[in-house]
DNA sequence: GTCTATATACGGATAGAC
DNA sequence: GTCTATCCGTATATAGAC
């Protein structure tokens, strides 16, 4: 990439065009002259890039890596300065994309996690670096917020907690057709958060006495 | 189906194959040599029980739907009584599958529930039929229990947050190769279900009072 | 680095005899 | 209800000129 105004090339028109190809019709369903047709590339030029399909796709969850911050964070967290706050905010931001797509979204990285087949090992690689970098995240806020929970939090567990109620609520919500099953989810998580704060109080309140 | 001990008829054959193909590899990853091959069958019998392969996928989830309780939830909660621990059980059997499945395992329903193109309604209905089912046997059990909960618990959500963990534990343990985001997950879910229990307990003590 | 043309295999579905 | 042979479109990938 050669900064934001610059013209795409073709290699990063054809990573664009997958990335939203990749996830509104998974990768099999893909074809090559999808791919083609909306890069605005030719046959030639892509395998000049990639030797083969699958290449793009490692291309592509490297870019999904890549953009986790700037593209997914950054937004969900501008304005929010309360660790705790942030991580909802993160799920929130999921919410809008279940509301703009009609409730058909699916995380992409979950999405090929399920598709791509266990032989495809580099690939799940990548995917599992990219639910890494989400939880880090999160992780991240929970260690900010450390003293508003119980003492004994295992913060990566809690963090990879909220992965799983995102990627759980967004899969029910597309099958549902209704963003219920997200916003219920969440909730739920947001009243185990409150549990959670509540009961660390007491434990100082015991302490301060 | 005929009963337990009757040989296979083809059109069950053909179901039974598409299960298990559509399960390891995806419905668009199954091709109809695959199908024929693993069901014994020709094409000329496949189109003379089904119009088409989506219409294989329908009968495949209506046989899900139909196997859940003596297929999954029967085995799981034979021999255990304590309603909270039959959620649990539930867990453990999907645990056990990622364990069968060196940790590739991916929810068969849940998979094509992002797979699916949102087109397919009438396969979405399915999928969603499926997993009201499942959070139905849950919620099940939370009413059995619902002594042991506070007052003001909501049946419906949790039981939908139970789905929603398996789900997500299942996708990150596939990704991972690793069992452990999935026990993290059914951890976290023991945490609260816990807590929960202990406030129950605490607000029933000051009615006593 | 881009283009057109094409190789070769496989996809879902069908025809029509038995 | 089962069988073989096959239609026709599309799949990924390649060849070779520019």
């Amino acid at each position: 990439m050669t900064g934001p105004t610059a013209a795409l090339s073709t290699r990063e028109r054809l990573i664009f065009a997958a990335i939203q190809l990749f996830w509104e019709k998974g990768y099999a369903n893909t074809s090559m002259s999808d791919l083609l047709t909306a890069a605005k590339a030719n046959s030639g030029s892509f395998y000049h890039f990639f030797p083969s399909k699958e290449d793009l796709l490692l291309a592509v969850l490297d870019t999904y890596f890549t953009m986790l911050y700037p593209q997914m964070l950054a937004p969900a967290w501008e304005g929010i300065d309360d660790p705790i706050e942030r991580i909802f905010a993160l799920l929130a931001r999921y919410r809008m994309l279940v509301l703009q797509t009609e409730c058909t979204y699916g995380c992409p990285i979950g999405r090929l996690a399920l598709e791509i087949s266990p032989e495809q090992e580099e690939v799940h690689r990548l995917l599992a670096k990219n639910f890494d970098g989400w939880t880090a995240a999160v992780r991240g806020c929970l260690e900010q917020a450390a003293d508003r929970f119980p003492p004994d939090t295992d913060h990566e567990r809690l963090s990879e907690f909220v992965l799983v109620v995102m990627e759980g609520g967004v899969m029910l919500s597309r099958s549902h057709r209704s963003v219920k099953p997200f916003d219920q989810a969440v909730a739920e998580l947001r009243a185990y958060f409150n549990r959670l704060q509540e009961s660390a109080k007491t434990i100082r309140k015991g302490k301060g006495d």
